[in-house]
DNA sequence: GGCGCGCCTTGATCCGTGTCAATTTCCCGG
DNA sequence: CCGGGAAATTGACACGGATCAAGGCGCGCC
């Protein structure tokens, strides 16, 4: 049920992860030198879907970037009322916060579907990040998209009527992932989309049918295919 | 009505200006010589009650620190409806995504009282910090706290009720301050409080109104004063 | 010190969305 | 290929909060 994690000390997994992490938006454009200093505290690591790959309040030791497949980050705030808080697909860092924050990981990451990461540890990674400043430049690059991800977040939440926070959202992500891609949303439940955008199951299906018939979308189990952009737009001021 | 900045060439306010960054929660606990070296870029400024700091979509030249006073930031996103996004307080930093984003000021930065801050020119600061990898990880710790601050408030949002709304945010900003000082709101007009809880005017009021009677706050002009934090807390799950 | 504007407050009404319940579809295992 | 269960859909209904409207208070300006 848990995560597979490749030991550090498998040369086969040695041999793969450099590639790798050259061509990460995070790691790309190191140095040499900065990605060998790295290199011993990262391993490739699998989840199965509906893995729990760590769990919220857990203690955090790793950082970890997504490469294949995708995840839900959930979290259960107070009451019994659980919440998901972020979709993430390939190429996203998870539990960025786990560096400077001892209280562990903030939430529980849940693959949806069989995914591929990398785990850095997360205490030699901080060194790391204070002995090479280009490195440390590039997560905090990472860190400032992160705030303006969720500025954008709350900025949809933030938005009363249910369409308009839909709209928002699917135009949000048809933009992030560049218009040659249309498919936004894959691979997971409504359930958990409804609950990112704070909204009831019901209310959401009943926005999604109403956009298909208005020609804006195309849902395709469990996929939704964006067709008209500006339509969408024109419901998310 | 724009803010005033002193100029660096005054020696007055250098001499000022060196007391004022080795306490702040910032800038405190750099040796000596990062300090002097960030000193000819940072310059005092202030702006009166009502005065804009900086405007959205501006380019950004500037990362600011509250010193004294506070500030609301408000966000305008397609349609005419603006959005308050933040409210800032004394030891807090504005804009520090100009740093990394080339966009520009995300929102807009208007004073609620008269205020004091540092301005500290990015591009310069950008530079130290890719020198000084102490001074790096202070930030990237105070951004790592910015996203908690807003994992916060998407999870404050997405709560349904008013009553939750309201009691979840005054926790927080009671806990935030320490159960020295209860005044939790100050300085703000109600209209700003309700739009940043994604309220109506009227709803907030008639919620305020409500914790009086039960006896959890004290509403004295303008200021909320948190008295019975337990009683809040009982009503934000 | 009095006037006037703007904000807060209070009241009444309506719409949107959460909730509950029933049916259908999808998915996975036998 | 068929059967079981979970999720997705569709419908009916009630409730919370947004909206509209009016009154009261404080504050700044003259």
């Amino acid at each position: 049920m848990n995560a597979h994690i490749e030991s550090v000390a498998d040369p086969e997994s040695l041999a793969d992860v450099r590639p790798l992490l050259s061509t990460s938006p995070l790691f790309g454009g190191l140095d040499e030198h900065a990605l060998s200093s790295l290199l011993p505290y990262v391993s490739e690591c699998w989840s199965a879907a509906k893995d729990i790959l760590y769990k919220q309040g857990q203690s955090g030791d790793s950082v970890f970037l997504l490469l294949e497949g995708s995840m839900k980050l959930v979290r259960r705030s107070g009451g019994a009322r659980e919440h998901v808080v972020r979709l993430v697909r390939p190429g996203e860092v998870l539990a960025e916060t786990v560096l400077f924050s001892s209280a562990g990981y903030p939430e529980t990451a849940v693959a949806l579907e069989t995914s591929r990461l990398l785990a850095v540890d997360a205490g030699q990674f901080a060194a790391c990040l204070r002995a090479n400043p280009l490195l440390a430049w590039k997560v905090m690059e990472r860190l400032g998209k992160r705030i303006e991800e969720l500025q954008a977040q709350t900025e949809l939440l933030a938005t009363h009527t249910a369409e308009q926070k839909v709209a928002a959202y699917l135009v949000r992500r048809y933009r992030a992932l560049g218009p040659s891609d249309a498919v936004v949303a894959s691979s997971c439940r409504r359930s958990d989309l409804a609950s990112l955008l704070a909204l009831a199951p019901e209310t959401l299906c009943r926005v999604i049918t109403e956009f298909k018939h208005r020609g804006w979308i195309r849902s395709d189990k469990g996929r939704i295919v964006v067709i008209d952009a500006n339509g969408l737009e024109g419901a998310a001021p």
